[in-house]
DNA sequence: GAATTAATTGAACGTTCGTTTTATTAATTC
DNA sequence: GAATTAATAAAACGAACGTTCAATTAATTC
């Protein structure tokens, strides 16, 4: 046999990320084969090398893209918040929301930087920095405000970033919690980190009126 | 050449496991081949089945050993702490301390719960669980005694673990910030996260005297 | 409908994998 | 110092690895 009747180009390419996602994510993609892989396809091993000319550009692929595609969503998420604390909360509630529906994706992006070769990661760094670095300008917009109370700007990105990528590891569809239940109760956590103000202090000052005597709020 | 001058079971042991803990934090378990972890320790592959049946029971017997260690210092160090404030407090500096003290093995713990066989899953698991299981304590005798303020303790306890064992991802010793420095930090976060309640509050009342109008303090 | 292009198979490449077997030497015991 | 045990080396096992190549057939173009 050779070309197989309705065969397609495309199709055979969306089959093989899909595949690949499903696989990588599951066992990891060192413990990924290529004959597990076009099995799960439904073609032989050759075929895949018609789409990608090795299994690391396959994989960096796979990171790339979604990366792209995570920044993007927020981006066009960013436009529509208004005011800090609420865009704040957005990005809150954004990252969980789409770390829930992209699992996968998502999981690849923690777990499988020590697989890609070096050039590949510099590449998915950068992107992932900037990423973080949206809401780490949030932070600072915070401060600015007068709305944020905050020791150390990086260290609480970092923290409100594990924190809510975490959910991840547990979450499960079928849960006591939807999705959208764990998202706001991450958005009360994130706001208890950064020490966000009652909203009527802000609203009466900012940050050129002292909330009073320095006393943190708990 | 067979048996080696010097040759000495107990230190060939510890340096194969601490080759091994080297090199599968830094490639992951899967890409470490038997060949790879011989040449580290200065011996033929076969010199390994000596002192391990296979592969996967150095992975196992690393995690388990680590996680038996890890519950055991945490036993250790409960035991000092004096009230729910300052045992929670307690418990985010160890877990920190530990964790940049130990990275490989916590890294490990934390990245190759899949390489684990299903039988061995099990128990790493359950390990695990109890340690977690030991700072949900902690935030239930904090409700109790009126010192916390939480919505959903699984949802926070999990928030606390995520947020503090992130830290091992971005910390270096060279950075800004000691790690004794990093803990206080998230000492703070974590006050913050529990709602915890100023000490004067507490040592008026406890949880029979309403500390005002039911709002919360940010 | 012939020529061209797209998609895939089947077989094989050399390499590396985890592991086993056997032989050999060092250290220890008696 | 002979017998025993401990610790290794050396070589090989079959299986699996990622990848390449040539052949073949389906779909498309002209």
């Amino acid at each position: 046999m050779a070309r197989t009747t309705g065969s397609d180009g495309e199709k055979t390419r969306n089959a093989i990320d899909a595949a690949a996602k499903r696989l990588i994510a599951r066992i990891g993609y060192e413990a990924m084969s290529m004959r597990q892989l076009a099995e799960e396809v439904g073609v032989q091993p050759a075929a895949f090398y018609r789409y990608y000319p090795n299994k690391q550009e396959l994989l960096f692929s796979v990171m790339r893209d979604h990366m792209e595609r995570l920044l993007g969503a927020w981006q066009q998420e960013n436009g529509k918040a208004q005011g800090v604390r609420e865009r704040f909360a957005a990005f809150i509630r954004f990252h969980i929301q789409y770390h829930v529906e992209r699992r996968d994706d998502v999981h690849i992006a923690n777990m499988e930087l020590r697989s890609l070769s070096a050039d590949n990661l510099a590449i998915i760094v950068k992107l992932r920095s900037t990423y973080e670095g949206s809401l780490r300008d949030i932070l600072d917009e915070g401060i600015e405000a007068g709305a944020f109370d905050i020791a150390d700007i990086a260290l609480t990105t970092r923290a409100i970033i594990a924190m809510t990528t975490g959910v991840n590891v547990w979450f499960r569809a079928d849960d006591r919690l939807t999705a959208s239940e764990v998202a706001e109760n991450y958005v009360e956590l994130g706001l208890r980190l950064v020490g966000a103000k009652k909203i009527e202090t802000i609203a009466k000052g900012g940050r050129d009126v002292p909330v009073g005597p320095k006393i943190r709020s708990f």
